[in-house]
DNA sequence: ATAGGGTTAG
């Protein structure tokens, strides 16, 4: 009896076992299938089975459970290839790449090898990490082991030397490949052009027909794509005419890669041939045919053209959304491109990074700071993550508004998020740091990179040149040199401008002399501006006017300013008239031209010559301006105290000054900058050189002022290294307008040159 | 048991 129960029993277990694994082995659908086998499994002690073990884990690893297979592997009573294999190619297919390695090394430890299953999946986690020292191992061990000319080896070893922007080595695979297909040829070529490599790009595009190969659609979007990336925008237009001439249809990669292209090269002319092109293809529709359309018209400075293609795609999309933001504010339509934001938003558009990116940096740009600023949290707020593009759009509004403590918290933010390797974000805090007076700061981040290219040095050397420090900007300079830097046009503008600030006239000379004779850079408009300023400043006004005659072309208002600026301070009413009637003619609309003449004029008693001043204003159509009878009577002023600066009717004067600005703010008019500068700036330096900030502050306060005043008031107090009453000031400017000029233009030298009224 | 191509922000 016994034994016949004991046979029964076997005999179901048998049973059961025999229906489990059928059972199993049909289970290749949904993870609660794999769950219900797993626990049969266990129910019949099968688990330690090496075949279920194995069936199990490759049921889990298909559906990304690697914690289950983990533990189906570690309990395995002896993990064979076949386990490994499943696990590493789900987890490599999974793009769990790390994962992918940490099996490699634990395969490798319990001697197992690789074969022509796994080494393709191991290469592909070293091309998804980049681990290019790791891939050229596995490379090594497949021409070790013979497993090198598997061709699907052959072609992940193309792919991760690619990836790896080992772009000789995947050409030395490819080259010794059996049988090259198109898509390793492509993926090179495509490779190259990414790289800029132009010569050996179109090499290996060439040499696929050869090959017998032909080159598909996707091989030439590649090329075009790649070029486009590169900024071999010529290139990518001469491949698109190509595939053209040569009968082969393209499509909406195609378009939009080219357009790309066309935009950077602001030929209008193509990018309209292209457009009709797209058209007759019928790819109105296609979102990234849309959006290069609309940055390559804002590129080429047709903004109305822009907004018809936008208006004419009927699901609006975000990045052509944002491809219209750029485009706005590349044109100057700042407010058009903040309606247009504002108007999505509302209309519950996903927003991304790039959308809030391009919005900040519009603003940035345009002289809109604390917007800029308030964009920021509000993007914050929406749940967009700012990255590190976002961190130097914003960062230059910081600068501009002395905001010291929004641009530390970007600091910190970027410390976070471990942006601070870019050298981009590094750039744009130095120059944030050292606007705000914090020079030491920016001198921290510069030495903190782990890589350098030209603009940290220049943002680095700009900081000094703005401190006017010029023993440290010589040494950078000179840091710059023997770390195989070469400088550029901007490093010159600031060394130069330091040296004018200075007054160290030899020195500026010999940096002058040397940019065209070490570095083959010729000197451009800003660097003559400096060179003018440099000499003006230093009493060579004959001498700045001399060079001014031996440019190679004609001077512009900002050297012409210099000039003018120059003969103020030295009282030269010759040359002050020469350069003020060419700066008339250049911009008759500017009043502070015609108040440093006449402020010549009245440092030499010349009443009359200031009556013609004052005429000549009128007929400018600055008669209506208040500002005139303001010159009036502060040149009157200055008149009096020509000569003896301490003049004992200093607080008449300034009461009368006081006055008038009240008369004046009455009346509903701001003075401009200029006017009241004039009169601030003799305290100003004082205060600035001593450190003074309240004492600047007060005077400030003393004059009610625009605020374009209170701008340049705020940069002189950062100077002194004082933000905090800096920041006050903020409030102010968010009320108006600021009118801030050229503040792209000429970055570098405009604080210390194009006020050459000898602020700081 | 896979692999090559697209736009927009500094």
């Amino acid at each position: 009896m016994t034994r016949n129960v004991q046979a029964l029993h076997l005999f179901n277990n048998f049973n059961r076992k025999i229906a489990y694994l059928s059972c199993l082995n049909s289970a290749t659908g949904t993870l609660s299938e794999a769950k219900q086998a797993h626990a049969g499994a266990l129910k019949a002690g099968l688990s330690t089975q090496p075949h279920v073990a194995t069936k199990l884990l490759a049921l889990y690893a298909s559906h990304q459970c690697f914690t289950e297979a983990d533990i189906l592997l570690y309990s395995h009573p002896q993990p064979d290839l076949f386990s490994f294999t499943t696990l590493i190619n789900a987890s490599s297919k999974f793009k769990n790449f790390h994962r992918t390695l940490t099996l490699l090394v634990k395969m490798l430890s319990g001697r197992l090898f690789p074969d022509t299953h796994i080494l393709p999946s191991t290469i592909k986690a070293c091309a998804g990490l980049s681990a290019l020292k790791l891939g050229h191992q596995l490379h090594g061990f497949g021409l070790a082991t013979g497993l090198a000319s598997d061709s699907l080896v052959e072609s992940s070893l193309v792919h991760m030397y690619i990836k790896c922007s080992a772009l000789k080595y995947a050409h030395n695979v490819f080259n010794r490949m059996a049988e090259p297909d198109v898509i390793c040829g492509s993926a090179l070529a495509s490779g190259y052009a990414k790289k800029g490599d132009v010569s050996n790009a179109t090499m290996v595009f060439d040499e696929m027909g050869k090959l017998g190969i032909e080159p598909n659609l996707v091989s030439w979007n590649g090329m075009i794509a790649g070029f486009n990336q590169s900024g071999h925008f010529l290139e990518a237009v001469l491949m698109f005419q190509r595939m053209h001439s040569d009968g082969i249809g393209c499509d909406g990669v195609s378009v939009s890669s080219v357009l790309a292209a066309v935009g950077d090269l602001e030929d209008v002319i193509i990018g309209v041939q292209v457009h009709g092109y797209a058209i007759r293809l019928g790819l109105r529709s296609d979102k990234y045919v849309v959006s290069s359309l609309v940055d390559m018209y804002g590129k080429c400075g047709c903004a109305l053209e822009t907004l018809r293609v936008f208006e004419e795609m009927e699901k609006k999309d975000v990045g052509a959304c944002n491809a219209l933001i750029s485009s706005l504010s590349r044109n100057n339509m700042v407010d058009d491109a903040l309606k247009t934001f504002r108007k999505y938003k509302g209309q519950g558009m996903e927003l991304n990074v790039v959308s809030w990116t391009s919005m900040i940096a519009c603003c940035s740009q345009h002289g809109k700071h604390p917007v800029a600023l308030e964009l920021f949290r509000e993007m914050q707020i929406a749940g967009v993550k700012p990255n590190s593009v976002t961190i130097p759009s914003l960062l230059p509004a910081c600068a501009s508004i002395a905001a010291l403590a929004h641009g530390k918290a970007a600091h910190c933010f970027s410390l976070k998020r471990g942006f601070t390797d870019d050298v981009y974000v590094c750039s744009a805090l130095i120059d944030m740091y050292s606007s705000c007076g914090r020079i030491k700061a920016a001198r921290q981040c510069f030495d903190r990179m782990p890589r350098r290219n030209l603009v940290c040095w220049n943002a680095m050397l700009g900081g000094y040149a703005m401190h006017g420090m010029i023993k440290e900007a010589i040494n950078i300079f000179q840091l710059m040199q023997s770390s195989q830097q070469l400088p550029d046009l901007v490093s010159f503008t600031s060394l130069l401008s330091v040296c004018s600030q200075c007054g160290l006239v030899e020195v500026g000379q010999s940096y002058f002399n040397s940019m065209s004779k070490d570095y083959g850079i010729e000197a451009r408009m800003e660097h003559y501006a400096c060179m003018v300023s440099l000499l003006g400043r230093a009493g060579k006004l004959e001498e700045a006017y001399s060079l001014m005659n031996e440019m190679p072309f004609e001077p512009d208002a900002c050297v012409w300013g210099a000039l003018l600026s120059s003969c103020r301070v030295h009282h030269n009413m010759q040359l002050g008239e020469v350069a003020a009637n060419r700066l008339f003619a250049l911009e008759p609309k500017n009043p502070g031209n015609y108040i440093l003449l006449s402020n010549i004029y009245a440092a030499r008693g010349k009443w009359t010559e200031m009556d013609k001043v004052r005429d000549m204003m009128k007929r400018a159509g600055l008669k209506k301006n208040p500002g005139c009878s303001w010159i009036e009577v502060k040149n009157r002023v200055h008149m009096l105290l020509a000569g003896d600066k301490s003049h004992p009717q200093m607080a008449q004067i300034l009461e009368k000054l006081n006055k008038l600005s009240m008369e004046m703010k009455k009346s509903g008019y701001l003075p401009d900058t200029d006017f009241v500068l004039q009169d601030v700036e003799e305290q100003e330096k004082e205060h600035i050189l001593c450190g003074h900030s309240e004492k600047l502050a007060v005077v400030f306060g003393i004059l009610n002022t625009s605020p374009g005043t209170a701008l340049t008031v705020m940069k002189n107090l950062r100077i002194c290294g004082d933000c905090h009453t800096a920041i006050k000031f903020i409030s102010r400017i968010e009320r108006r307008e600021i009118l801030v000029r050229d503040t792209n233009r000429f970055h570098h030298f405009k604080d210390g040159v194009c006020s050459c009224g000898d602020l700081w």
